[in-house]
DNA sequence: TAGATTGTTAATCGATTAACAATC
DNA sequence: TAGATTGTTAATCGATTAACAATC
């Protein structure tokens, strides 16, 4: 079997989220052009998509939506429940707790990991904070498949590895820190770089450009 | 002028948050092998980047460091300096106005909005929040041109359009929903869509198959 | 000189888009 | 049938990597 393109993977998950919308409110089936328009991108994306997951549209009635949900599900989703941890609990990854406990998805935030002791015990989003040193422990026995690293920078890589070496398959990187850890999955996210990117295609002269090639 | 490539932006602000370590422990230049390793990238991306910058390095000791952070400055950065406003103060919003407050970078958050009543008029991070229906007013008159954008996803799509009409440059979306604005420079960076697609290559069967490319 | 390094072009790879056949 | 839609291949575009000339 082959993986699917990163890309078509990560437009999933957005297609995942309109579909459900349009279910909700009574619609059975869409277009390709339809799906484009909610996301903003074209009807051969959109269908090239859906033929790599190697699902069928009907001719005359395009996609049926309950359909689709369900076959992005069983790409993207485990069929055992995928578990996360957050590994630092300063502003950021106590807001990602935050956000994920609030979002349903089929992903389960099931620990938190911090090293400072004052926050080791308490309860953030219903989860108990434990301390970094018990990881590789906690992650086996929760069976724990993916970490949000939100460390800061200089525990990174360190912590990282320790993370691979408790079985962790993904890791998203939200340090600023570019982590070497070789065969897992790694996203790296970092504040500042988005930042500095769209500071530099914000600036004036440099906006002007893009605006351009945009007509 | 051409525009650098995206990606290549993105490493310009890497190298220069290393280089200014590498600056900070007394080494005075450095080869493009050297600073590959530090981002785990390949030596001749590292080359290839800085040719595209238009700078030089010396044949026998490398690229200077001083004067590659401060061309990656002069690239990145805008001449006078740029502001930065937050839409929406929840939990993310909140980590992000600390964040960018504690990191000191050439961009300024200068502003932050809501339109809960409750929190207009209190302070975050040092910056007072304003009603967001004193948007346009406020970033025109502090000549802000990036905004960061972490409403509710219902919102999203009309506030980044009077983000636009108010003279803002380029956006940064955290929420989970597609915006629709021509002309402006727009990124894209929703924590659900991040962890799904880590999910999915970290599912055990497809980080099996990762695992073998690797080899 | 030999070895190490930079600078740059050409080849490759991954993702998107154009073109179009098939069909209801 | 004509028009609209899906499915798929080939072309294009953007980014990375391989190859190698230049030179200290």
């Amino acid at each position: 079997m082959k993986l699917l393109p990163e890309r078509t993977v990560e437009r999933l998950s957005q297609y995942r989220r309109v579909l459900q919308r349009q279910l909700d409110n009574g619609t059975e089936s869409i277009y390709s052009h339809e799906l484009a328009k909610l996301l903003h991108i074209t009807p051969v994306q959109v269908r090239r998509d859906i033929m790599l997951m190697g699902h069928s549209g009907t001719l005359r009635r395009g996609y049926n939506i309950e359909n689709l949900i369900h076959l992005i599900g069983q790409i993207i989703d485990c069929s055992g429940q995928q578990k996360i941890a957050i590994i630092g609990i300063g502003n950021l990854g106590e807001a990602l707790a935050n956000y994920l406990t609030e979002n349903k998805t089929k992903l389960q935030l099931s620990a938190v990991f911090d090293n400072n002791m004052d926050k080791v015990g308490k309860i953030y989003s219903g989860i108990v904070c434990y301390n970094i040193k018990n990881l590789k422990k906690i992650v086996q026995r929760e069976n724990i498949t993916i970490g949000i690293l939100t460390v800061p920078p200089s525990q990174a890589n360190e912590i990282a590895l320790k993370l691979k070496e408790a079985g962790i398959l993904g890791i998203i990187n939200y340090t600023p820190v570019s982590i070497n850890v070789k065969g897992i999955f790694i996203e790296q996210y970092d504040v500042i770089t988005s930042l500095e990117k769209v500071a530099y295609f914000a600036k004036p002269k440099n906006a002007a450009i893009l605006q351009e090639g945009c007509k």
